[in-house]
RNA sequence: GCCACCGUAGCUCAGUGGCAGAGCAGCUGUUUCGUAAACAGCAGGUCCUCGGUUCAAAUCCGAGCGGUGGCUCCA
């Protein structure tokens, strides 16, 4: 164990300053926690543990806290950092835990909690005491810099059967210059969210009379629409067939799926000629419907159903967000048909086009995890073994590092999720793999095998990118709204200096799109200065400068969104330039 | 759904009970410009909605709608 005794011995190594930005947010969890109880007597104490960027702790307390309270903690926070209080552990018995902590009902759950045999410590600064297994820092006065930032309501255990706690975050840093540069890192993290890009790139929009439920402005169609081409060309070659289904069907079909009996509540329904109808949250029972609408010989598996249909899911509100979580959305999605010994080569298949989606564009590893069998489940656990080991061997071999989820899978089947994070951290699921034991007993899904007897098929749920419309606000996050020329909206802005020279600007436009790339000319009354800095914020890969020398030479000067200047160069050799990024979708 | 906060011009925001403001954007005019913001003028408001308190409400109170940060949820 390092040793920080000091305080003042800068940390050498990036793992000794992040153990010791980790004690010293748990110290100053509980410096926070003794002020709260010197200005709130009643409050109950819950947890307050450090976090990856700071520290919280969760307080039972008679009223929320107010703006108010949050600063005169922080300020009277200081002031014991300031006098530099000792930390001092101490182990103690079972007893003398519960005794010590008698008016304190979380911690009498926490210490109950701690299996016999097992050391119990406390941690004391000055008059505080709390139940904590450490480490901290020695003394108060090693809390450098810090900061309460939020105070949000938090259920005891994260259940919301539970109270809700008030939570208090923080953060703390060895100097006040790192927690600035932290603090200038979020602001960084806020100018890249997709919500505020959304609106000065003119992508999308979002108005109250449609809740959660984004409006895409034509530039935000494009991108739509291009990775919706961009996903077609895969199918073309991982033997896909897109299918068109209905968007509301009536409701015995959701009775027959299970879904009215599991999802009821994130559906929304309608009544038309006294029969009542619900709109499609999800496209797989309309797809068991085509399958099972011809007899199917095992020599005709697997089928791959892919469907691009709307799906509207109501959900709570205060989970809606931006892009990322809406009530109405499409997914690359599709379903495979095939004979249990085929999952393997399914899911093998389609975690490698997943890779390739995600190496293209240029995202980090995905975080993945394996979801296995929960109680209650359907299916045998012959086919739980069978289905939970393809996935894990498939993992195996692709070498994904992946994390195992036990009892985290569907009912129905056990999954594979990949996440990606947006720029402020928060992980959002894209892809995701799930085999399905239910839906073909439900919809009474059967080929006809080699031996000429009926068979149930398996089902494989699955999604490359997720929902289109959170796979755009992450994507637009990620390139912080700069897209790659062949997903711009707007690859290219003629610029013409004065207006005599619209008119070749004009053409120069005319021959780009001509050849199929999207091009605006500026020709607004302004100076190009306005017209560079303008196509610079709204991220236009190139900007072709056209004045007199380059309509005398049939040239077009070109600036990329770098900054770079390339100088003029023939209108043939930009067109090529640009055909050649969008062709290598750069 | 729960806790907190927020809602003023297209956008970002100021305005703590007494005539609703600024910058940018927009429009009009002048300017015709060489790699990140020309100049001038004009126009733009249900201060989210409804109700209440008050001589008087953007401002105080209540309810609703919407959003933001968390929590829970995401068959």
């Amino acid at each position: 164990m390092i040793s920080m005794s000091d305080g003042a011995a800068p940390p050498s190594s990036m793992s000794e300053l992040a153990d010791y930005r980790h004690r010293m947010r748990h110290s100053a969890a509980h410096i926070m926690a003794d002020i709260v109880r010197r200005l709130f007597p009643e409050a109950k104490l819950a947890i307050g543990p450090p976090t990856e960027d700071g520290f919280y702790y969760d307080f039972l307390v008679s009223r929320p806290f107010t703006p108010e309270d949050v600063a005169a903690i922080e300020a009277q926070m200081r002031e014991v950092v300031a006098q530099g209080v000792a930390f001092q552990r101490q182990e103690v018995s079972r007893g003398e835990a519960k005794a010590l902590f008698a008016q304190e009902p979380f911690k009498q759950e926490i210490i109950d909690g701690i299996p016999p045999g097992e050391a119990i410590s406390i941690y004391r600064h000055g008059a505080f005491v709390d139940l904590c297994e450490g480490p901290h820092v020695t003394s108060t006065s090693e809390v450098k810099a810090l900061k309460l930032l939020e105070v949000a309501g938090a259920y005891w255990r994260g259940d919301e059967h539970n109270p809700m706690l008030q939570r208090i975050y923080g953060t703390a840093f060895e100097s006040q210059e790192a927690l600035d540069e932290h603090l200038e890192r979020l602001e960084e993290a806020r100018r890249r969210d997709h919500r505020r890009l959304g609106r000065e790139l003119d992508l999308f929009l979002f108005d109250p009379i449609a809740p959660a439920s984004p409006f895409f402005l034509p530039k935000g169609a494009i991108v739509y629409n291009l990775l919706i081409q961009y996903v077609r060309g895969l199918y073309d070659r991982y033997g896909y067939q897109e299918v068109i289904t209905p968007q509301i069907f009536s409701t015995e079909l959701w009775k027959r799926s299970g879904h009215y009996e599991a999802y009821r509540e994130n559906m929304y329904f309608t009544t038309v000629d006294d029969r009542e109808y619900g709109v499609k949250p999800m496209n797989c029972p309309g797809h068991a419907l085509m399958y099972a609408s011809r007899l199917r010989s095992y020599r005709d598996l697997p089928v791959r159903y892919a469907d691009f249909g709307r799906l509207h899911r109501y959900e709570r509100s205060g989970v809606t967000h931006g892009l990322t979580r809406v009530r109405t959305f499409s997914q690359d999605d599709a379903h495979i048909f095939c004979r249990p010994d085929q999952i393997h080569q399914e899911v093998k298949s389609f975690a490698g086009m997943v890779e390739e989606a995600y190496r293209l564009f240029q995202f980090p590893k995905p975080r993945v995890a394996l979801s296995l069998r929960p109680d209650p489940r359907v299916g045998t656990d012959a086919m739980w073994d069978r289905a939970e080991a393809a996935l894990e061997e498939v993992l195996q071999a692709l070498e994904l590092t992946y994390e195992r989820k036990p009892g985290e899978g569907a009912f129905y089947g056990p999954k594979v999720d990949f996440f990606i994070a947006d720029a402020l951290g928060r992980e959002w699921q894209l892809g995701t793999v799930q085999l399905d034991f239910s839906l073909p007993e439900r919809f009474d899904l059967e080929y006809i095998g080699d031996d000429g007897s009926p068979q149930r098929p398996v089902v494989i749920h699955r999604a490359m990118l997720g929902s289109l419309e959170r796979f755009l606000g992450v994507l637009i996050e990620h390139y912080g709204g700069a897209f790659p020329v062949w997903l711009a909206p707007v690859q290219a802005v003629l610029i013409p200096i004065a207006d005599r020279h619209g008119e070749y600007a004009q053409q120069v436009a005319q021959a780009l799109k001509a050849r199929g790339l999207r091009v605006q000319v500026d020709d607004r009354n302004e100076r190009m200065n306005a017209k560079i800095r303008d196509a610079q914020l709204q991220k236009t890969p190139y900007m072709l400068v056209a004045g007199d020398r380059e309509a005398a030479e049939g040239n077009a000067a070109v600036r990329l969104r770098s900054g770079e200047n390339l100088g003029p160069r023939p209108v043939a050799e930009v067109i090529d330039l640009m055909l050649e990024a969008v062709a290598a979708r750069r």
